[in-house]
DNA sequence: GTTATTTCCT
């Protein structure tokens, strides 16, 4: 068998599907040199073969169905047909369904071709309905599959489980709640209550459909779960933000009270969930558990447990895995790039990515967001230029939105305002909110009045305003002394009701997550806070720290701004951190909105002087400060 | 016949 399909596969141009079947026929008593032989001899007696074929058409189709279950080229499967066509085996179900899943399904997936042939069949069986709704399902034209199984049932024909399933496969390829349901109406009348399969995919489509609840609902009617299972609930709870319940569904898998436990899809959803949470230590667990089981081999997890050290900033982490990775892909390398970009370690990030060209991987568009933004965030202005430049000359790579993102930051942030404002005019892409917000950003710190304007008009002509641009307008225009134009804006957005999200920064001890707002008051050990507060600022003014007047409050007088700012919300869980924990500890906070140059001064001489790494991530930047430095290298 | 595919500008 081997040696004649390997022939026929290989070398078609000698040997036609006859002389392949009669091959079969010898080879089962000869050995391969001998077919070999006589394909050699076929080829001189072309034509003479005839007479032999006719007993071998009245045996069994093994040897058919076997070469056409093993074909791998489309080619291939077209002689076949023709062949079936000939001696008229199309109406054999153990043949054309065989013959339709090569030809339909992957790697071939000629679905035109396989409806063509299908079409031929005489009386389709739901098996042959069912391979090509799975097709379909994985097809550019998914409604096509609920297309056949509607004519299956208009048939006669009854659907199983397994047409059902890809069925659902269709809906949840063009999000179709309706057909959801109306799928979960027939299971429940055609008694597959109990098939934990089907009910899995059925779970995945309301959960695709941001219906959540309903899956919850069909996860608990299900008679037994299984770790897929499991892990579709766990994908449903992250798509709804519920991310600490998944961290209680990997406990109880390690438990052993589900009856079964974490796979690889299992800790990957979870890496990216501790990632989420910036649950340090459950992410630990985590990856103690990849080891325990052997899957640290796994390429993916491995770049996700980079990914993941990288945000919590812990670089010795991130490059102890990735320096134990044999695998390393094009992934691997831009997540430890992204995670030197982001920890601050712009120059080997570099570094990196040289090393990464001489291995000989190839970068990809997300690579150079990684490069890019390791540029951005350690002002090396020039390196960036010359990489971005390089990314299409050389890698062949066409910029993308998150390119423009990091090279406007990068020029805007180093002061170049009108060359980044250039570079956004000259954008083969539509500019998002996003840039115009970057470059918002760094008018803010240039104090730019005239650009910040005209940039605020483009956000509006988005549409896009949100409370958090007028609030950097706001700051632009108190930061030149522009009164005029503050109290202006002050009543323009109390007449619109721009709502400004109040600031809040947290801290997590022990699992246990603490809130902190501006001049808060709530805490339990608020006395002891404001003590400490008031001894760091002591210690602090030693090495230099002068509160910085924003200005962001011009109705107050210089005292009055100065108690204000002490009472900032990071200020106040920093000083916890510094309470709460052994000195030494890292210390890290979560912020809601952008951090103030004053917090950002605070944090980063604090860092010198109590020797502590502070970690604050703001929803725009991740400020990692370590020995009196940012790694935002004060391109704030 | 089922889940997840990792790296991403503010």
């Amino acid at each position: 068998m081997t040696p004649a399909f390997h022939l026929f596969n290989s070398n078609r141009s000698y040997l036609n599907l006859r002389h392949y079947l009669r091959l079969c026929h010898y080879t089962t008593t000869t050995p391969p040199s001998i077919a070999k032989q006589l394909q050699e001899h076929h080829r001189h007696q072309h034509n003479r073969t005839k007479p032999l074929l006719s007993s071998l058409e009245s045996k069994s189709h093994q040897p058919l169905i076997s070469l056409i279950k093993s074909c791998t080229q489309k080619s291939s499967l077209l002689q076949i047909h023709g062949y079936l066509i000939r001696n008229s085996l199309l109406h054999y179900p153990t043949i054309s369904l065989p013959f339709l899943s090569r030809m339909a399904l992957s790697p071939i997936h000629d679905i035109a071709y396989s409806r063509q042939f299908f079409s031929q069949i005489p009386n389709p069986s739901v098996f042959l309905y069912n391979t090509l709704i799975r097709a379909y399902s994985m097809s550019n034209s998914p409604i096509e599959g609920f297309l056949m199984y509607q004519e299956m049932r208009e048939k006669g024909l009854r659907a199983d489980p397994v047409s059902l399933s890809f069925v659902i496969k269709c809906y949840i390829r063009v999000c179709s709640l309706i057909g959801g349901e109306q799928v979960h109406a027939r299971i429940l009348s055609d008694g597959h209550q109990s098939d934990s399969l089907l009910l899995t995919n059925l779970m995945d489509l309301y959960s695709l459909c941001d219906k959540g609840s309903e899956a919850c609902k069909v996860f608990d009617e299900m008679p037994q779960r299984d770790t897929i299972a499991w892990n579709v609930l766990i994908s449903c709870y992250m798509r709804n933000r519920r991310t600490r319940d998944v961290l209680i569904i990997f406990d109880g898998m390690l438990s052993g009270e589900f009856g079964c436990e974490p796979d690889d899809v299992t800790c990957l959803r979870l890496l990216q969930a501790c990632s989420n949470l910036g649950a340090l230590e459950f992410g630990e667990k985590v990856h103690g558990h990849i080891v325990e089981r052997g899957y640290d081999n796994a390429t993916n997890l491995c770049n996700s447990l980079i990914a993941m050290y990288s945000q919590f900033g812990n670089m010795d982490k991130a490059f102890d895995v990735f320096k134990g990775m044999h695998n390393k892909n094009v992934v691997t390398w831009s997540a430890i790039i992204s995670g030197l970009a982001m920890n601050g370690y712009g120059r080997e990030a570099i570094g990196a990515f040289e090393e990464m060209l001489k291995m000989g991987v190839l970068p990809d568009d997300l690579t150079f967001t990684g490069i890019l933004s390791a540029c951005s965030n350690c002002g090396l202005v020039d390196k960036g230029v010359v990489i971005f430049a390089r990314m299409s000359k050389e890698f062949g790579i066409v910029p993308n939105i998150h390119h423009y993102g990091c090279m406007v930051d990068l020029l805007g942030r180093a002061g170049q305002l009108h060359q980044a404002y250039q570079l956004i005019m000259s954008m083969r892409v539509k500019p998002d909110s996003t840039i115009w917000r970057t470059l918002l950003g760094a008018c803010r710190i240039h104090r730019n009045v005239i650009l910040g304007e005209r940039v605020v008009e483009h956000l509006i002509e988005l549409k896009a305003q949100e409370a958090g641009d007028y609030v950097l307008l706001f700051n632009l225009y108190s930061s030149v002394g522009n009164w005029e134009k503050v109290t202006e804006l002050r009543k323009f957005m109390k007449e619109k009701g721009i709502q400004t999200t109040p600031a809040s920064s947290s801290i997590e001890l022990k699992g246990k997550v603490h809130e902190f707002v501006v001049d808060d008051v709530s805490h339990p050990r608020k006395v002891e806070i404001y003590e400490m507060l008031d001894e760091i600022c002591k210690q602090l003014k030693i090495a230099g720290y002068v509160a910085e007047i924003t200005s962001e409050l011009p109705n107050l007088d210089a005292e009055e701004k100065k108690y204000v700012l002490s009472y900032h919300s990071e200020k106040l869980a920093i000083a916890f951190g510094v309470l709460a924990t052994p000195p030494g500890t890292t210390i890290r906070i979560a912020k809601n909105l952008r951090i103030c140059v004053d917090c950002h001064n605070f944090a980063k001489l604090l860092s010198g002087v109590y020797n502590r790494q502070v970690i604050i991530t703001d929803h725009t930047r991740f400020h990692h400060f370590r020995g009196g430095h940012c790694s935002c290298n004060d391109y704030w």
